[in-house]
DNA sequence: ACCTGAACACCGTTCAAGT
DNA sequence: ACCTGAACACCGTTCAAGT
């Protein structure tokens, strides 16, 4: 019907920039920061770039991949303590390095609970980008720097990330999706419930389950990760 | 067209099985076991009962509640150690309540390991059935009875189940789903192809990056967390 | 080689309308 | 009340065919 000739794209799209990997994960970071992981979908990402979803799948093998490629974006933002640059070598008070794994794991964290849904994507990912290398080198020389024997070092550095990620991607839903924020109060109302006659420890301790905020908890939990790490000796 | 009005159905099916709550649930459960959770979807269900998926609706707020359901349902076959049912009260020899808590969190993992999807899903859920219920009681118990500050307790059981959990979930891909598995590989050999050079660390502890067995950095990543639950004080 | 139109095989949830 | 047909607004991935 209507002539298809007519070259217009050629004026009106700023030279429609070339596929290329570093467009892609670009325009797809873009799309996240602005509207959230879920906006970032192949067909969204397709029709950004002025193409068909197919044509994706020449620079990225899958959804999984592409996910992985933003994290290690995102990790680039990731500032590793002193300490862990330094690694190896215990300088300062002692105990320093137990502060600068908090201070990174923490920060880490920041970074995934601005994206909860990446948290969740990273948790069944087996990162492998350069940044996430980076990352685990920081948090091995600083278990390294606070003499952890080797094998625990390996074994906890993999019981710390997977802390992290798993507590960004479960506060994760909570804020963003719509639907789950009921589930926090009919479990809040479940425990409330439970009489100390079915339940008697948790009748006891109930205050205790909702005491502290977000943040003490956390550190908390990493404090007490590292303990753990430091002081349990692995087996063989 | 067709008249409408044979009551074929009266004859053919077993009775249409009145819909209901516990109706679905059984359904979703029976096709998670065949098929795996993620052919239980609300259309599939729909369709196995012979009706829209907006019938389903009526028994559950969405499929995020559904999957709490069938959390709890498969709850019901967990055990709890002789430990936890006679809690709060210490007997026996001295440090039985650590071996009690391994051996219900490897059972609870054990059990979400048959269903990585459903993990996933739990990760993002705060489930709040009666048999979640149990087992959160079951770990205070056990916390308790090893002399645990109330405090500690309270947030180290939140601490265990999450990583119980979300060791299933990260799992889970890998064998389940057909595209995850390239990512071990890539991040395996991005860690081998490390050089010591950029990365000391990885370099120098390289082989325990990847040694044990799953079974053996399970049990001591709990026995980690335990040490590190009971030893670490909460703040204020 | 590199790219893509069109198709395959699906999703969850809502709501107006029926019984 | 309880239930549902039909629609809304989408998905990821493949593959034969084009340039």
């Amino acid at each position: 019907m209507s002539p298809r000739r007519v070259p217009v794209s050629r004026r009106d799209r700023p030279a429609k920039a070339l596929l290329s990997r570093e467009g892609l994960v670009a325009t797809a970071l873009r799309i996240m920061h602005d509207e959230g992981l879920e906006r970032v979908t192949m067909r969204r990402l397709a029709s950004e770039l002025d193409t068909g979803p197919a044509s994706l799948y020449v620079y990225v093998r899958n959804t999984a991949e592409l996910h992985g490629a933003l994290l290690d974006e995102l990790l680039l933002g990731l500032e590793l303590p002193a300490e862990a640059v330094a690694a190896g070598r215990p300088k300062g008070s002692v105990e320093r390095w137990r502060e600068g794994l908090v201070e990174l794991l923490c920060g880490y964290t920041a970074l995934l609970l601005g994206h909860p849904s990446l948290a969740r994507s990273v948790l069944t990912l087996r990162p492998s980008g350069p940044n996430y290398l980076r990352l685990i080198e920081a948090l091995l020389g600083l278990l390294r720097a606070g003499g952890v024997p080797e094998r625990q070092a390996a074994w906890g550095v993999d019981l710390l990330l997977q802390h992290a990620t798993a507590t960004a991607a479960e506060q994760g839903t909570r804020d963003e999706s719509v639907d789950a924020d009921g589930e926090i109060h009919t479990q809040a109302m479940a425990i409330r419930e439970a009489t100390g006659d079915e339940y008697p420890n948790i009748g006891l301790v109930r205050d205790e389950l909702f005491s502290g905020t977000g943040e003490q908890r956390l550190r908390w939990m990493f404090a007490a990760l590292i303990e753990g790490v430091a002081t349990t000796a692995t087996p063989a």
